[in-house]
DNA sequence: CTACTATCTCACGTTAACGTCAATGTTATA
DNA sequence: TATAACATTGACGTTAACGTGAGATAGTAG
């Protein structure tokens, strides 16, 4: 598994170097460290990277209200070493549950900030007609 | 035409006084004043207001970016002032131009944000679909 | 091993978007 | 017209999300 020193992440994603420190701090990633200090990025740590920088970006989440999404896809991936760690089957099914229950809500927001948008254009290109008649009244 | 005082319109439009004194000094409403210097917002002032409001919410418009917003629907609610002010039609062209300019750069922008947050939309409902299935066999 | 470059950890600075007094002035009501 | 209930203008405080050095270490190419 190949790792990744902090400025090729840095490139990669967009951010500063001090951008990723700072998401560290705030534990939206936790890179390896090497021998002597220096973080070492997996492809996973750079894919989950990618994901919070387009929900940050695109739905206007804040970085506290991300912590809480990248718990939830770091147990989906944790998935199999739970399976074996956790003999407990009922816990199991309530941390399924529980993670389902916040994706719906996820995926509700999701579905009430599309409405919006929506709205938004139809009255963008309300205005935009408007528009055109006014330059097609000039002719 | 009524017109409404701070109080009034920060419960209507669910900001604090603050937000609407501020939002005046980056100017993004003016609302007129009483003989003492009350503030006084009209219907239009609102209704500018609302639209303000969902667009910093929902696109994640920053303050600063929606001024720009701010200032063609202004020009576009005093179109009919303009008609009679400005005699040059050319003039008046250049303005209808540069305002459909604006709105299709915003539209394109809300249709990059449209597909943006669709694709985070499947992945949400892949993971829950991966739940689901976990929960499944669990039975 | 050396020299050079990249990274690390403080720690203080910055900006947007408000919050929170305090002192003063304005409106509405009895 | 007095007085309670709002409003107004400073002006300083706050929080999130970084920017910007400084000084000390770590990694790497020759």
């Amino acid at each position: 598994m190949t790792l990744y020193k902090i400025d090729e992440v840095a490139t990669a994603c967009n951010l500063t170097k001090r951008t990723l420190r700072y998401y560290e701090e705030i534990g939206l990633v936790s890179p390896q460290r090497s021998e002597g200090g220096t973080r070492l990025y997996s492809q996973t740590d750079i894919d989950r990277l990618k994901k919070i920088i387009n929900a940050r970006d695109v739905l206007g989440f804040s970085l506290q209200e991300l912590q809480h999404y990248v718990k939830v896809t770091e147990m989906l991936n944790d998935q199999r070493e739970q399976y074996r760690n956790t003999t407990d089957e009922e816990e199991r099914r309530q941390q399924l549950i529980e993670m389902n229950k916040t994706l719906d809500q996820q995926l509700h927001m999701v579905d009430e900030k599309l409405s919006r948008i929506y709205a938004f254009k139809a009255d963008a290109e309300l205005l935009r007609q408007r528009i055109q008649e006014g330059l097609a009244k000039l002719n």
